[in-house]
DNA sequence: AACTATTTATAAGA
DNA sequence: TTCTTATAAATAGTT
């Protein structure tokens, strides 16, 4: 891709060999970048000038885990060749190393599924169960973000409360020369918007109450921002 | 590079990513050893295809070479930090030990939080996010399971047809002397209980809409046991 | 560091 | 998968 075509043996000029590898080098990296992103693979580079500069790309994971997994990949036949040299207790612990990592493998597929992705290698009856515990943590979850929010409120009707007294206080000064507005009226009370949670029969209309809790409360978020700036 | 410009981002459509990764590999693989070649540099590179597949290309010296020289220059500063109390060898392992303990802990961690526990040390906003990411997983989540039921249900429904078919075989040879009822008109057709998803306006309608799709469908639960049998 | 004539890679289609 | 081909992208040599 050039002027001119070029053989596929080293550069002899120095010059140009330094300019070249470090064309190359940038669009190595780039090609290395865009296959990780376009198709979703992992992609490790590692690249040593000939005077040993080193640079590295690596896509998204780092480097490190990328070269742990492909450590994993040609753990067994490496471990043939290094069968008798190791002491015991380095093969405790390259034991207990791979036992790690194959629970951190398990966790990172289990947390997929927990993501909604990589579904496909689940059966129907995994999926429900799935559905299931997604479910009750997401109600646990706006019961939590309620209860904070509840407490968010009350907090800001209480900083409006003694806004009023002030206020209330400065209109006697002023001998009612002012009618100030404070009113707090306007606000709903926790117990109108705020459901805490609890057993229902009905199961439908609790999601339905759920998500209607929800907009509802998204409605007051005008007021959380309030609070910093009272 | 070539009859369109393409976006970088993950291509949607399998079979194209599948195809795009095989020929970006096979040209990655290409240039990596070109500038190895043209350069004189030491090149590794590790690609994991998103089904875990791996594929490597590392010049002249072999991986295991390159991967130690570039574990001596990434250790380096990390060798500082460790303590001289241990044999360089352990040293090296107990690093990596604590590091995938720290990882494990990190997920159980988060993975406590998809399950709806812990709850406690989170922030508003942070619940807030954690309630959208759980509310989109669970809608894929149920996604897939509505297909899944839906090619059971087709899969049931033809099974039952061909019975049914026998069966009226059967009651031309007895000549009408028995009335047998196998008829499957009980059945729901797939398109009268399933949605198979889509972008609705109006979200609320949309989390009632799944919610009441599910019930609908756990009540055709006994169908898919009888599959067992037939 | 730019520029640009060419070569090379590759997306889409078959 | 593999081949073809139009087009985008990379880059060799030049300024």
């Amino acid at each position: 891709m050039g002027r001119g075509k070029v053989e596929l043996r080293k550069i002899e000029n120095k010059i140009n060999r330094q300019v070249t590898f470090s064309k190359r080098r940038g669009g190595l990296v780039k090609k290395a970048h865009e296959i990780s992103v376009l198709c979703d693979a992992e992609v490790a580079l590692i690249v040593f000038s000939q005077k040993g500069k080193i640079f590295e790309y690596s896509s998204d994971s780092c480097m490190e885990q990328i070269l742990e997994r492909y450590e994993r990949y040609s753990y067994a036949e490496r471990r043939l060749l290094a069968n008798n040299s190791e002491s015991p207790v380095q093969e405790n612990w390259s034991l207990e190393y791979t036992k790690l990592k194959a629970r951190i493998d398990l966790l990172q597929r289990n947390h997929k599924h927990y993501m909604g992705e990589d579904l496909d290698s689940m059966s129907l009856k995994d999926l429900q169960n799935l559905e299931q515990q997604l479910d009750s943590a997401l109600k646990l979850i706006r019961s939590r973000k309620n209860q904070l929010m509840h407490e968010s409120i009350s907090e800001l009707q209480k900083k409006i409360k003694e806004k009023d007294k002030i206020v209330e206080q400065q209109g006697e000064w002023h001998q009612q020369t002012n009618q100030v507005s404070t009113s707090t009226s306007f606000l709903l009370q926790p117990h109108q918007c705020l459901n805490m949670g609890g057993n229902y029969q009905d199961e439908a209309a609790e999601a339905r109450r759920n998500y209607e809790l929800d907009l509802n409360l998204d409605s007051l978020y005008p007021l959380f921002n309030m609070n910093k700036h009272l």
